[in-house]
DNA sequence: CGTGATTAATCAGGGCACTGAGTATTTCAG
DNA sequence: CTGAAATACTCAGTGCCCTGATTAATCACG
């Protein structure tokens, strides 16, 4: 009685795709390197030295957790992390060349990966797929953060 | 160099999607109850005396984690927890009293807070969103489990 | 120059999610 | 009827994710 269908439910639907995407990425691409840690990876492939709250905003992943994953990066020799001389409260972080290596392995292996995940679309469907969710996620971070850089100003 | 763009990596979008809804939900339904627990409490209401395992099925959780979550929800006094005098491995579980006061309100509020979690998507496209998420998952989670009901039988 | 506000990082604490191993109970084959 | 397989649950271990509080460094303003 007055149970709720929760397959209607987007919270629902997304931990669904969450724990559906985790599996095949153990599966596929690695048992070692999760996807929050290769996505580290990446932001540090792109801009290497950016400081760790930094990585955090690219990567989506708030200040605690963004240490943890460091923390684990780096004691597994996959990344260096030195006080910033300029300013004593960063650590500013940059890929060993195990870290590198790393980065250049799992790329090829997610590739794959996302084709297998995004394989029961169509490649209309698969942007019509990520443009959905990218706006459901922005819209929901925008109302956390009244950001608005297209306010009318005085 | 070499770096890839994660905003065409369905796996980090699900990823922001899911935190979006974290913490719109933890604003407008609950700071006390999850979603992964209101999804037990939903089953419950659904199918009162279910064994811990089934309810694990119908809510998408691991045997490990859906013994953590009904532990909290039986310490708060939502739920009861009695093993089957039928099956001596099985705990049949319940809600109490307070637990069905519990899921009722928050069914309102989550009905809300799907509104405006979906509100930047037309109804045409909220449909599109849930059967694109769904066709995904389905087809993940089939590649775990090959139970394939449709297969050539001998 | 110095004090108060801001900022980067850490720590403590709670919760979700998975794996692999272990225990108890039931089921079933021989 | 008994021992092996299956099943439900528990436990230990790892990792992600958030909040609130704390610490250390920098910055801004008077």
């Amino acid at each position: 009685m007055a149970a709720v269908d929760l397959t209607a439910h987007p919270g629902h639907l997304a931990r669904r795709l969450q724990q559906a995407h985790y599996l095949l990425w153990n599966t596929m691409v690695s048992e070692e390197i999760t996807s929050p840690q290769f996505a580290v990876l990446n932001a540090l492939v792109a801009e290497p030295g950016l400081d760790q709250r930094t990585v955090g905003e690219r990567v989506g992943l708030d200040r605690s957790t963004i240490a943890e994953v460091i923390s684990r990066l780096g004691r597994r020799g996959l990344l260096d992390k030195v006080r910033d001389p300029q300013d004593g409260r960063r650590s500013l972080l940059r890929l060993t060349d195990d870290g590198v290596r790393t980065h250049r392995k799992l790329t090829v292996r997610t590739a794959r990966m996302n084709q297998v995940f995004l394989a029961p679309l169509s490649v209309d469907e698969q942007t019509v797929f990520f443009d959905l969710i990218r706006r459901v996620s922005d819209a929901a971070e925008e109302l956390r953060n009244p950001a608005d850089p297209l306010a009318t100003p005085s």
